[in-house]
DNA sequence: AATATCTTGACAAATATTAGACAATGTGCT
DNA sequence: AGCACATTGTCTAATATTTGTCAAGATATT
């Protein structure tokens, strides 16, 4: 019944991040979108609409040109995206792929909103940055090095606690819509997502999530600080293909040693992936649990892929 | 309770933003809404009438022509401003919840889908119940008594630890979004929220945000857990209107106490709101400050609209 | 008496529309 | 390399629509 919800231009503007002028000229030299009209000649979009024109926008950053891309369906460019992620090895063109679109300008950006304490600010160049950059450049190319900023500002006291948290509320919403705005079919395989105990910081985890959505998994969040006892179990309930803990804290804890040695008893079948900074200090508790350890993103991506292909026991 | 309230066009004035003239232009050309008259002839408005000018001005911020959406019921207005994560068009409504009617029935669902560790059907739940209820009912009728359930659920032992996390984790950013989707005007009024010093919950506080933002005001979410000074300097620097703490844990903390000391003289001629249940732990500190001490929604509402009416000093 | 509200009509700023132009860039051909 | 050509985002100009704001004069409220 509601399928006639209708955006004139300048919401479209606003939710895909293209100017008024290229929307038109697309749909004049290509036709991308034709978009039904009112009585007196106002374009008005669909949903569906919109969300070609993002994701058409999406693959002219990867370097793809509009000519050739316009005509494709939607189901066709999502393909386009994602493979083009897929192998990013691959580089054909003459390193213009790399795409240097300046995602250091939008960490500086943020930066600066930050220490302005403009909340709304910074909301609104995040959803800039999550239009006009890829999802894996946005992850480890503008919030990974951002939240490593606040890390050290923090600590050199350029900026100060307020600052601080204001920034981790909003990055923090924007990384679980991330999230939710790839979510995957109801039966694509499930991955659990948690911080063990006294594991506060969260943003691994989420980074972690948004990840996994976006390489098309199930994800579950489950959140910070919990026993692994939990974790565990939770995933059996679940029927998860995997667990992902993060841990980034940089100090031994005995209590977190001693919790994640009870894994070894319940892990089962179910595959482990940890990362994070704080990760090589537990290797020895993890050692019977043939957990993977990691602590590069990239290499994140690549172990979800692996853990798809293999087979359920 | 058949609170037939009519509110005349000035409170509409103040709880919408809008001003009289626009008002009446939109009754008068789109028909907006039709208050029924006084005898003599004066506008008075229902608080429904008041929501969807609300919702119209949201949705008129998010690029909608107001010509194009006067005529869209209550319903169909809130699910505009929801546009949150409308890409997936696939979202498969295999409409096997039946919608309940009361709020209460909303809450049971949600009780269920967090004993089931099911994050994607707590999602959609809430989402479902953010169009089929008022801001006011969604806050009050099923987030608070749902967090209250989770509470006693957790201390009863029927659910446990992730279910407690992640039923948070959802319902944190489900309220920061419900805050984003009622964006104020840059120039509104600026309100400064955030939770002191130990206090680590932070649900008061974001449903505090929510009904500010709905309430036009530009609300600032700092964070939980911050010192009052901070909270204070940072009001200062945003030229805030208004301040509002939330404490919630019901146990007397003495670094707290000295901390909420500190702002007698600080806090300068910036009203100050104190919420939550652990409030009254804290009356003795706050007696200098001015601090105006609230422990029920609707006054914390109506606080927010005196405080608007008040004269910058 | 001062202020608030009502109706009607009107104005002006903002925004959308089309067609065409321009500059920057990339591509292909010699 | 070098030169013609194609691609593409941005922009102008002229026109039309949308919409917030207001003035004037009447009536109501405080």
């Amino acid at each position: 019944m509601n399928e006639k919800k209708k955006y004139p231009i300048r919401a479209v503007v606003q939710l895909t991040g293209l100017s008024a002028f290229t929307i038109r000229a697309w749909e004049r030299r290509y036709k991308t979108v034709e978009p039904l009209r009112t009585e007196t000649n106002r374009r008005m979009y669909t949903e569906e609409d919109i969300e070609k024109l993002k994701l058409l926008n999406g693959a002219t950053r990867n370097g793809h040109n509009i000519g050739s891309i316009a005509a494709l369906s939607v189901g066709e460019l999502r393909e386009l995206i994602t493979v083009r992620n897929f192998n990013s090895a691959r580089s054909t063109d003459n390193g213009k792929i790399e795409l240097p679109d300046s995602a250091d300008g939008y960490t500086e950006l943020c930066l600066n909103a930050i220490k302005k304490l403009d909340q709304r600010g910074l909301e609104n160049i995040l959803s800039k940055a999550s239009v006009n950059l890829s999802q894996p450049q946005l992850l480890e190319n503008l919030l990974l090095p951002l939240l490593d900023k606040i890390g050290s500002c923090w600590q050199d006291g350029s900026i100060r606690v307020v600052n601080e948290h204001m920034a981790s509320s909003v990055i923090r919403t924007f990384l679980a819509n991330q999230k939710d705005s790839f979510r995957a079919e109801e039966n694509a395989p499930r991955l659990i997502i948690a911080t063990p105990t006294g594991q506060l910081h969260e943003f691994g985890a989420l980074i972690a999530s948004a990840i996994a959505a976006f390489e098309g998994w199930n994800a579950v969040y489950l959140g910070p600080n919990l026993p692994a006892i939990d974790i565990i179990s939770a995933a059996e309930q679940l029927n998860a293909r995997g667990v992902v803990l993060s841990i980034s804290y940089e100090i031994d804890d005995q209590y977190l040693r001693r919790d994640l040695e009870k894994l070894e008893m319940i892990t089962g079948n179910i595959p482990l992936i940890v990362g994070g900074r704080g990760v090589k200090l537990y290797g020895k508790s993890l050692e019977n649990t043939g957990a993977r350890f990691i602590d590069d993103w990239k290499l994140f991506r690549s172990a979800l892929t692996q853990l798809v292909k293999q087979p359920v026991l």
